[in-house]
Order: structure tokens, then C-alpha cells, then sequence
DNA sequence: GCGGCAGTTTAGAACAATTTTAAACTGTTG
DNA sequence: CAACAGTTTAAAATTGTTCTAAACTGCCGC
């Protein structure tokens, strides 16, 4: 009746790019038990490239490519990754996160009509100059957001 | 019973720094009718130099100096305010949005901590590159937000 | 001053995104 | 393969925000 974990991890036919394998071992990497569920969205997530989704998103493509996952465990997926860094959160809009699968330094365009979020590799942006942070912190990241919109 | 418009316009024992005058001349210049309720708040927002609020925050604080103003209200303000430009939005949480009196390019630190959001001045940063945008679309606003976090 | 209408305010309902709950299920370990 | 911790789930709860329809209030002209 259903798959069980091994024979999906036995499954080659399935990611156009990287192997199935991979989701499995980047689960064992960060200590996850790898159950049906964070298989299939660690697949979806990063079989393809670099991206960006939201909750609702991830579990409409996990539905359509057949996976049986409610909407409460993507959302606890996605924050398990995030918090095992093999995922970024970022927010652009209010009332909406959006989760990028590129984790290596970068920034991003915002598209204020259409709501889509485009990287911005590292170096295409050059800070050469921050401020000191507050007393007794320290910075975790800095987050740099080119708001654009159509030409008038 | 109640204070009139009038009323409140004449009162000059109000803000601890600038006068009454102001908010009311804003409201005109902008060309929003300047009621009770959006006196009071313009006065609450631009009487005490640069902060940031939250739309419950600013209620709370109108409450507690005894203005009678409901939380739409508040929220409707916010956002004429921001369209008219007086006020600016910043994104840093999902699910929560600041708005900022300060509508000078600048930039933030956001202290993952406890949510606080701190003014970065302009000339503190240093853009030397940017990319292009994308085709057909120009920028409208360089966010810089710098996430910090207690020193561990 | 006063009538009246457009612009405002409001309480409460409605909404959307996300989180929680408590019970059922499943990987793993012995 | 039994058992327990970790996981998933549907459903309810929460949170932040927006909408609705009705009541109210600045302001203009007389």
C-alpha cells in the first residue's frame, strides 16, 4: 500500500538533478529522523536548484507530485531546516514568509507587484562600510532587500 | 463632554516637544482631514522624534493617554499615513509589521532577541555595489537590515 | 449657527497565516 | 518484534490584520 522508507530510498528514477540519496544523507547529516514526510519534502525542496517557497506552496507541489503530508507538518519541516540551517526564512511582505533553499550568503530582489524574490549573488553587492552593532551583540547577518517595482 | 477639534488645536500644554501646531499642519499638507483620532495619533507619532511602532503598540499607547480610538482605526491611520508618506513600513518578522517615523533613507539593526528595531543613519552604511535590476523593473528602496543577536 | 453629505470611525465579523493540541502512527533500538 | 520516543495529523486555537455596515463628525454653503 504505501512506500516505506526504503524502498524510496532505493527509488533512482525520482530527482531530475541530484539523487534521491541525497536528501536522505543531508537528513542523517543534521540529525533528523528521516520519516515518508521529510524525505519527500527535503526532495522537493532540493532536487531542483536554488528557490524559494512558501508554506502553502511546498504543500500544494508535495500534494500534486502525490504526497500525503498535511499542512502542519510542512510547516513544522520547514522550521526544523531553517533551525538545522539547511534552510533560510526570509520576509519581504507582511502575513508571509518565504523559505530559500540557497543557505550560502546572498541577497535578494523583491518584486513589489508580483511578490517574487530573486537571489542576488554575494558579490554582486558590495557593503564597504557597517556600523559597529548595539553593545553586547553581535551580527548573525545582514539581510540586503532591493525593493523593485515596474518602470514608470 | 468631548474635546472638539478646536479645542485640542488651542491646547499647547500637550506634546513635551513640538507643538500641537505641527500635526494638525501635517495632516492639512498631506491633505488628510484631520480628525480627533488622527490628531491624536499623528501627535503620538511625531511629537517624540524617531521610533518605531506596531499597530497594537500605538494603540496601547493611545489608550493609555486616555484618546478614545479603536484598533481599525489605528491600523487604517497607519496605512493612510504610509501612503501619504509620513510614515514608512519595515518587515523583519513574519507576521508583525513595524512602522517607522523616520522616512529619511536609512537603515536597521534588528535584534532577533527581543524584537527591537534600531535606526542605522544612512551614511553608516556603504553601498559600493549594487546589480542591475531586473529588465523592465526599477529599484524603489535599498533595505539594509542588519540581524543581531546577544554576544554568546 | 445649521442642514446635509462625504469622509471617518467603530464594533464586530471575517480572514489568512501560522501554531498548538491531543491522539494516532512509525522509525529505531534492544 | 515489542516498546518507546519521535513524528504526523486533523482540528481547534491564536495572532495579526482587513472588511463591513451602521453610526458619527468635519466642513461647506446658506
Amino acid at each position: 500500500m504505501h512506500k516505506t522508507t526504503a524502498d524510496m530510498a532505493a527509488d533512482t528514477t525520482a530527482g531530475p538533478q541530484r539523487p534521491f540519496a541525497d536528501a536522505l544523507a543531508r537528513l542523517k547529516d543534521v540529525g533528523l529522523r528521516p520519516t515518508r514526510q521529510r524525505l519527500a519534502l527535503a526532495k522537493l525542496l532540493f532536487d531542483k536548484g536554488d528557490h524559494h517557497v512558501t508554506a502553502e506552496q511546498l504543500h500544494a507541489s508535495a500534494r500534486h507530485a502525490g504526497v500525503k503530508v498535511s499542512l502542519a507538518t510542512v510547516y513544522n519541516t520547514l522550521h526544523q531546516f531553517k533551525d538545522v540551517g539547511i534552510l533560510r526564512e526570509v520576509v519581504v511582505e507582511p502575513g508571509r514568509s518565504y523559505f530559500d533553499t540557497n543557505t550560502r550568503p546572498h541577497h535578494h530582489f523583491f518584486h513589489e507587484g508580483d511578490g517574487r524574490l530573486i537571489d542576488i549573488p554575494n558579490e554582486s553587492v558590495e557593503l564597504s562600510r557597517l556600523p559597529e552593532p548595539p553593545e553586547g551583540a553581535e551580527i548573525s547577518r545582514v539581510d540586503v532587500i532591493i525593493r523593485v517595482g515596474d518602470r514608470g
